[in-house]
DNA sequence: AGGGTATGGTAAT
DNA sequence: TTACCCTACCCTC
């Protein structure tokens, strides 16, 4: 699930439903006894989202650093709980609403050190209104490793995963192995007003889309047609709000999605959308000012 | 029941 | 580059 949007969709959900009130922190299945501990009785105030990392922002200067890794996910319910099933790492009881956390990568207190460290491996965030796109420029400039890897470094540009890599690429038809350092800084620009818009999107849809008018209710699409695998329908019925990521054809021309393997993470590109060597066409002189980003969303 | 895969990241090699 | 972390889900057998 988790990509910067989700993150950031997060803060905002649980600062609704939890903020400002005393809470009943525990951690069902021992992992997180002392975490919960301190936490339990107290109240939080605040979360600030950075990139794919959650700050609680307890009382009596306490911050909970949460991050969701691959597996790690919130449910909610309503106060009083169920029993606990599963996996639970953290439980925090409201007076309305009832959050459990499972399968995070991180889950601790951290102290002012702890965290300006973190922060420090940090890029800009697009979600932010403090981000600094001249850094993510900056760090293009001067990186020789292919934009697709580049964008997925988090210290280049905070809360980009593997599906917002491959769709933000594409659609602004850039080869994903072209080295960082050749896209330009007016391109480099655009990518950037793409990306704080497809994940400013993301939080408010609660999930991603990138095809304007995408609706992914089935309709016909949940039934298997002739010749099609059970593998490629499901591809079909689940990611049609993407152009390129999980596809087996390109939204845009239909050409067979090519995917491929960079930092053992796969990539997924349009080989006719996104030749071979291209940084994408000329940015128009318009986005190209670099206010693109704020005028988007 | 068991295997493959997943929107992430770190540490070891 | 590879191993690992070690949850949930979907599929196949």
């Amino acid at each position: 699930m988790p990509e910067g949007h989700t993150i950031h969709r997060l803060a905002r959900d649980h600062v609704r439903d939890l903020a400002r009130e005393p809470l009943q922190v525990s951690s069902p299945q021992g992992r997180a006894v002392e975490t919960a501990r301190a936490l339990d009785g107290r109240s939080f105030a605040k979360i600030d989202a950075y990139g794919k990392h959650l700050l609680y922002r307890f009382e009596d200067d306490l911050t909970l650093h949460v991050h969701l890794g691959l597996f790690g996910r919130f449910r909610r319910q309503h106060t009083p709980p169920e029993e606990p099933k599963g996996e639970k790492r953290l439980r925090m009881i409201g007076e309305r609403w009832t959050v459990d956390l499972s399968g995070a990568v991180a889950c601790t207190l951290i102290d002012p050190e702890e965290e300006a460290a973190l922060l420090s491996r940090l890029g800009p965030d697009p979600l932010r209104r403090d981000a600094d796109t001249e850094r993510f420029v900056a760090a293009l400039r001067k990186r020789r490793i292919p934009i697709g890897a580049a964008i997925m470094d988090q210290k280049v540009v905070a809360g980009i995963g593997n599906v917002f890599r491959a769709e933000a690429l594409h659609v602004n038809g850039i080869d994903p192995r072209l080295p960082a350092r050749e896209l330009g800084d007016e391109r480099a620009m655009v990518l950037w007003g793409t990306m704080a818009k497809m994940l400013a999107d993301g939080v408010r849809e609660r999930r991603i889309v990138t095809i304007r008018g995408a609706d992914d209710k089935p309709v016909s699409a949940g039934r298997a047609t002739k010749g099609e695998g059970p593998r490629a329908r499901a591809d079909r019925v689940r990611h049609r709000t993407v152009h390129v990521y999980r596809r087996e054809h390109c939204h845009d021309c239909d050409a067979p999605v090519v995917r491929s393997t960079m930092a053992s993470r796969t990539v997924y590109e349009c080989p006719v959308c996104q030749p071979e060597g291209s940084a994408g066409p000329s940015p128009t002189p318009s986005l190209a000012e670099g206010e693109a980003a704020g005028r988007l969303f």
